[in-house]
DNA sequence: GCGCAAGTTTACGTTTACGTAAAGGTAATC
DNA sequence: GATTACCTTTACGTAAACGTAAACTTGCGC
């Protein structure tokens, strides 16, 4: 059975290894120990990966270990499901709310761009055959 | 021409006063004054609807900053807006791996909900019709 | 047996973006 | 003239998510 220390860990996913203990300081994860050391099985692996792309998608490590909890099949909860289902939609709402402003700033820059470039042809053109 | 009180603005674009005097602070914003009073003008509106749209997109106040001062005349600066308009690519392009990120965690979401629900059968069938 | 790399704990520091009093000025209204 | 509603400044507080430094142990290679 493959197990992995947390540098690679570290490694493998581009995190530190502070932020490593730092979650598992926040309950999010339980690894193995062989004296001191922490000893990761792919369980944590997956575990890891779960709270990075919780972060990705811009939620809180608390929310995140809600994430991990919903996994966790001790906890047979449908309502923490469902809630959680709640906070996906909401993230999915704010994330079209984003493309909109993305692409309403996109716009907005374009024209700034035009602006921007004919301001400094007209520079140029005034100042004659300068340079 | 329309001026807004501070309180107008926060009720119009739901942010506090305490917010926009904070912007104020870094230099955002520079509503004019009568006494102590600040007085805004349709330019200050926009101004701020451009910073809270830049949060929503997930630039930091700092970047927001950039992004104001891009629109400000005064800078004819070519090259910021070249480097801003990459920041906004990289936004797309994280917005593009979040969708992904989401849309992955709801189909594993989905199947969690029916494993749970499964469960949830399984047990009230062990039980009798005991509810 | 020495050095070095990798691991550990403890603990204070840092940044961002405001929140939250405290303490007071101004202006309309009863 | 007292209340009420807004406005002001100053300033300390806060939450999240680690960074960073100190001080120490453990195992490997030579």
């Amino acid at each position: 059975m493959t197990t992995y220390s947390i540098s690679d860990l570290a490694r493998e996913l581009d995190v530190t290894t502070r932020a490593i203990r730092f979650y598992e300081e926040q309950g999010m994860l339980s690894p193995e120990r062989r004296g001191q050391e922490r000893i990761y099985s792919p369980k944590d692996l997956v575990a890891l990966k779960l709270i990075l792309r919780g972060k990705r998608i811009g939620f809180s490590l608390a929310e995140c270990k809600e994430l991990i909890d919903l996994y966790d099949p001790s906890s047979g909860n449908r309502k923490q499901l469902e809630t959680f289902m709640e906070k996906i939609a909401a993230r999915r709402a704010q994330l079209e709310q984003q493309l909109l402003d993305i692409e309403q700033m996109k716009l907005e820059l374009d024209t700034a761009e035009e602006r921007c470039l004919a301001a400094l042809a007209e520079t140029k053109q005034k100042q004659g055959a300068s340079a």
